[in-house]
DNA sequence: AGCTCTTATGAATCATTGA
DNA sequence: GTCAATGATTCATAAGAGC
């Protein structure tokens, strides 16, 4: 009943969201369903597909080779259902086939970019706890690529939502100015206390940049999940609002469905796998019957 | 006169190379100068050559649609010059145009690939102190590419030398290390940090992984280095042994030579800027003389 | 010697202006 | 219309100074 706990803390139900945002999901071929969803609709897509070659029983292991060919129908349709301000980010990594990294991620960016999607970042994702491993030609693989690609230079970002606390220099810092500071500072703007300095005052965080540091979900709950939970919340907030719209066309266990319902954002998901959707659809059902509770409590404490 | 004093610490002699390396520089460009250089002679080769459009003044700016084409012939006699065992691990990372990253890098890797270059495996430099900046939709940039390419499967990797501290209480043993330590612990071993500080380590050392953080080089002396100079010697020590032959064909400050040096392998160097290529060959022959004013100090130990 | 405090700056990127 | 030059923005790190 840890629901109770939450609902004796949090007096103030207005602020609540009470079915505010929806989770659409689907069972079935992500190019297959794509085509239903409506044009221009979708502000985030955040995805990790199945990569070459692995995850055979799900996805019948798409060979390296035929990786492009197969993604490329899929993401001829992301860029259809994509906002023109919205924005695709594609969580991949090309696996070691044959002692070498295999070329296909990099051949899919070429053929995207001819589809007309803009590549206009690379994050990347530090792995902190990476699998274990020891090899004679290799060392544990920590990273992955999180390719950014837009359909428009004018895609929504809003940096402040993911700002991180500043370094302890700050305080300090700001108590005395030092030298160059001022120096730099006045050489641009000319005018004593800047901009720039009075920007600082009272400023506790700082903008991130574009590699991420965070740890593999290592809760194991039977399946594993692609990402952590951070991941797609951090890409939610950078680049949605509240109820804008977060898609998953390779839902998996749905950890970017569930992000983006924390977040108050709606989202659509996709899986091919019954057992998979059975699951993401179960918990959802789960949420909106803590919901529903959360009504009958409402009505309990109105009553006092 | 700092390394009288490192002399008068440090009186046993006998473990310190006297000569015993020797670094070949070049000026000139490197598409010929390589011509020079005999085939199958180099162990590892470590570079970070111009960024498209970087560098303007030193290498004339090489623009990003030109890159590819300008570099084969260059990378074609590095697999010419490089023992089937060798390595060789590029720096590179493509710069923002017009709002995309640009492809440059990976048209390069797919070109060097129809070469005959295998390309093993993709390191990631964290440079913890990026470029400050803000812009309404990027964030700084905070890693860069570090390529491997290899002639062969079968290469010389030793994981063994580039085992990392594990815990905290080896961290922050490390961090307190006074300057002294570590100069002393330098010169003598000439291996980064050698005996002393390992044993007190114990045995509680793991094997890295393919992401490398390591902040750019501050208070430079007027001229940058491409990296820092614990970065050549990582690759240094994992690809090569004492003896063994580096070679940098984009020079620049010399930061891969004195990392060789250091470490006791040969070295060769080539260098276009003239400039560079001075401040290099006098920064050689002040090694030299500070090693014939110790053999001098060694002679006068030897009276006592 | 071991702290804290001070100082300097780095393969950057974007918007704007001027040729 | 393109293209080159300029100004504005800004944080983590290390070396050095001071106690």
């Amino acid at each position: 009943m840890t629901h109770f706990k939450i609902l004796n803390k949090e007096p103030n139900w207005d602020n609540i969201p009470f079915m505010e945002v929806k989770s659409d999901i689907f069972c079935g071929d992500a190019a297959e369903i794509l085509q239903t969803i409506e044009g221009n609709s979708v502000d985030l897509i955040i995805t990790s597909p199945p990569y070459a070659d692995q995850r055979k029983d799900t996805y019948g292991g798409i060979p390296a080779n035929k990786y492009v060919e197969w993604f490329l129908p899929i993401s001829r349709e992301l860029l259809r259902v994509l906002k023109p301000t919205g924005t695709f980010v594609l969580n991949i990594k090309e696996r070691v086939i044959n002692g070498e990294r295999s070329t296909y991620v990099m051949e899919l960016i070429l053929e995207m970019r001819k589809q007309g999607w803009l590549w206009t970042e690379e994050f990347i994702w530090h792995k902190k706890n990476c699998y274990p491993g020891k090899w004679p030609n290799r060392f544990r693989d920590a990273w992955e690529r999180l390719l950014q690609f837009n359909k428009t230079r004018q895609f929504n970002m809003y940096q402040e939502a993911v700002m991180v606390p500043m370094g302890d220099w700050a305080k300090t810092r700001l108590k005395n100015l030092s030298k160059t500071d001022r120096i730099r500072d006045n050489s641009k703007v000319g005018s004593g206390f800047g901009k720039n300095i009075s920007n600082w005052l009272g400023r506790a965080m700082a903008y991130p940049t574009n590699v991420l540091h965070l740890a593999t979900e290592c809760g194991n709950k039977n399946h594993s999940a692609a990402f952590p939970l951070e991941l797609p919340s951090w890409f939610i907030k950078l680049f949605t609002e509240e109820y804008d719209t977060v898609m998953d066309p390779f839902m998996g266990s749905g950890t970017t469905i569930f992000a983006a319902e924390k977040l108050k954002r709606n989202s659509i998901g996709i899986e091919i796998s019954e057992d998979y959707y059975q699951r993401v659809e179960k918990e959802i059902r789960v949420k909106e019957l803590y919901l529903f509770e959360k009504e009958d409590d409402y009505a309990a404490v109105s009553n006092k």
